[in-house]
DNA sequence: TTTATCATGTAAATTGTTACATGATTTA
DNA sequence: TAAATCATGTAACAATTTACATGATAAA
């Protein structure tokens, strides 16, 4: 169960429900997300099994905010999972499974069309990812190499989401280029 | 709700339930995974939705097989699907997730480690995807642009496939590299 | 003779999504 | 005054995983 550890990874520091969920749309989005009606539930359930401690705390606007943070027995938790290993093996990519069967539609056009919104998408998470570094590279001169481990470690990983987004950019050009030469090719038969 | 779609597209062509995981173990394993627990009773509600067809088949081994083909209102759901537009922003990746979280274990040779053992499994992948390649160009003269759409099209994942695997080896070598630096500059001081 | 492969499934538990419900404050 | 943001949740449904259950044949 990685929602439970992603959250005893970030209740590291005190987080409410609300918060958690802007951090799975700031900063996890590329690789986890998580709906609030998932999150508030697992936070009680969490709290049941000692693995979060919970404070109110009263918030200027709104509800009384309830703010988590780990317990010893969380952070055990959080450790088991972290020394278990990689998880590997569960990926899950939509758009992949849409082109393996992207030859019923009979249609090299609607085909190229795919794969331009495809890359509009791509290129518009690209360029969020590239802004998102960008603030991080002018604002903190420890960036990348000399960031304390909290923030290295994160940075590993938008590093990598950097380098992916722009192959599927890439690829998404060389796909709309050889389904274009296979039209070709034959239109000339 | 992919499943149903990504099976949809397998039952242009009859499976059973068993071909069924086997197409999903040597050939969607990049991007999705299903298990059988999961396909048979589907595919028993997509019988009763009238997206598929069974026919009774004897097999020489083990019980009778139930093998599907998609009717004509399967096909159409599936063009919905896949003129729909590309599914993205669900993209679950176990180890980014935790390589977020990776400064909790407080241990650089620990990093270090979880770093070797999962460029080991993108190492093993990319030679399993690079082996499937390697059979496909040797064996098929046509590989891979002039391939007939139902081939071209599950190729053109398989490029991306390779691509990325190789860009998680890469990007692995790097972290282990950048980590070992840290931990070099931590000694001087 | 044990293991792997073929081939079907069910049951229970967990995990995740979508829709609904409330209500205050700030910004446009 | 309408929409966005803050902040909590519940309910119903859908999807997925893990465990269980059966039994035949072929290969080691």
């Amino acid at each position: 169960m990685s929602l439970k550890h992603i959250m005893l990874g970030m209740l590291r520091e005190p987080h409410s429900g609300y918060d958690i969920k802007k951090r799975f749309d700031s900063s996890l989005r590329s690789f986890w997300r998580a709906e609030l009606s998932q999150i508030y539930p697992l936070l009680q359930k969490m709290e049941m099994e000692g693995l979060v401690n919970c404070k109110a705390s009263e918030s200027a606007i709104g509800p009384t905010r309830r703010v988590y943070k780990s317990s010893a027995k969380g952070r055990r938790e959080l450790q088991t999972w972290l020394l278990g290993g990689p998880t590997v093996g569960n990926e899950r990519i939509g758009y992949l499974a849409q082109v393996f069967f992207l030859a019923n539609l009979k249609d090299d056009d609607k085909a190229i069309q795919f794969f331009q919104e495809l890359r509009q998408h791509m290129a518009n998470w690209l360029e969020t990812l590239q802004s998102a570094e960008n603030e991080w590279r002018t604002n903190e001169p420890d960036y990348p190499d000399n960031l304390p481990d909290e923030a290295f470690y994160p940075q590993l990983t938008l590093d990598l989401g950097l380098t992916k987004v722009r192959a599927n950019v890439e690829w998404c050009d060389r796909c709309i280029d050889r389904i274009r030469a296979r039209q070709l090719r034959r239109e000339e038969n």
